[in-house]
DNA sequence: ATAATAATTTATCAAATGGTCAAATTTTCC
DNA sequence: GGAAAATTTGACCATTTGATAAATTATTAT
């Protein structure tokens, strides 16, 4: 009997855990590309090196890989702003999340692009884990920076808007690669600009943070 | 015969000009949020109040739809930068840019997330505007900010760096308007945080930006 | 009014797409 | 080695989708 398509996660055996994650290997390479609709499950079987049949005996349906994939990166996602410490110097502590979420975008640029495409679209797929998860770590972060603004340790300036502010600049070098490189003159594997925007932004935000 | 199949822009006609311009607009609401993949011939002509034959009349296929959209939005798009004036007050044309795009953002937030879409996958379809106009205009105004900068009237920084930056946090707010939305707790007509939005951007850049 | 032209609809196609199923093959376990 | 379970395959199906052709209905110019 299809045991895949009951159990949703287990991977009783090492050959579905092997093929359950070459799956959302290539599943990651190709929502995170086309987006959902855009996707389809003969680009993800193709890239994953086997038929549309056979990944549909390891997830139920198209949208079961997606939900799979998220899930399973979502953790990922949200570690940066997890790792903010309120017991730590103010400016570090935001040069240093700064700097993480850097490093995502550089190191994992697909991720980065699975969730933008997703929430650029509505996050049809997502909605729960945005108002639910997501929400309760920026609420408890804001708080964490407002209290630092409170101590006066910051410059005043609102906490959420500060977290989009980072957000973006951080993840445009991910999401907006193609156009980055055009800008930049840059080949396809070059990252030598990655260091220059930590520069940049270090200087940019810790001149509007810090006190004087 | 059929006019609108051979000549592209013309519309020579009053019902011609009307229609098309419905359909773009309808196209807008569907390529906006679906990305080029996702959205369907179908989901636009519905949209247009038509059917897609009828469509197809105006149109020849969904990539002229797109690609007529595309250059039509594109001098709206590029305006604001062109709009900087290496001859006015530096910190003030910086800040002016960052209103102007950020009231890009409000109010045309479905042009900035086609152009979004577009990118994000990999820009497929407006590669050469990319490498052409967008460049040039880039270059030229990355040497008006670096003239700044070397006449010491602006913090030394990387020119396409701070556009970046700029780009990214103002189309954020267009982009990524549903996580904005569920993190500010904001009703879906609610436009209010833009003013917090523009205060808090303009203080962090100008702090960034002064010099001393 | 009427002929010519423009606009619209209906019917239709071929390809793509998400998904199913039974049979065949391979692996696992005794 | 052989039974039972797990995996893989190929053939299939119903919809969707981009697109066309032909027939029909407005419009417009004369």
């Amino acid at each position: 009997m299809n045991v895949a398509s009951h159990t949703k996660k287990p991977g009783t055996t090492r050959i579905q855990r092997e093929k359950r994650q070459r799956i959302l290997a290539s599943a990651l390479d190709v929502f995170s590309t086309h987006g959902f609709r855009g996707s389809t499950i003969d680009q993800i079987a193709d890239a994953a090196g086997m038929s549309k049949p056979n990944l549909l005996y390891y997830f139920s349906s198209k949208e079961d890989i997606h939900r799979t994939l998220i899930e399973w990166q979502m953790e990922k996602w949200l570690s940066p702003l997890k790792a903010l410490n309120e017991n730590g110097d103010p400016l570090k502590e935001v040069c240093g999340y700064i700097r993480r979420k850097l490093e995502m975008a550089r190191d994992f640029p697909k991720e980065s692009r699975l969730f933008a495409n997703e929430i650029l679209q509505g996050a049809p797929r997502i909605r729960e884990m945005l108002t639910g998860e997501l929400n309760r770590l920026v609420e408890e972060k804001a708080a964490v920076i407002q209290n630092w603004i409170d101590r006066e340790e910051l410059n005043p300036c609102d906490a959420r808007h500060l977290l989009f502010a980072i957000w973006a600049t951080t993840q445009h070098y991910a999401d907006f690669d193609v156009q980055v490189r055009i800008v930049l003159h840059l080949e396809e594997g070059d990252q030598s600009h990655f260091e220059e925007a930590a520069r940049f932004l270090e200087n940019l935000f810790c001149k509007g943070l810090k006190r004087r």
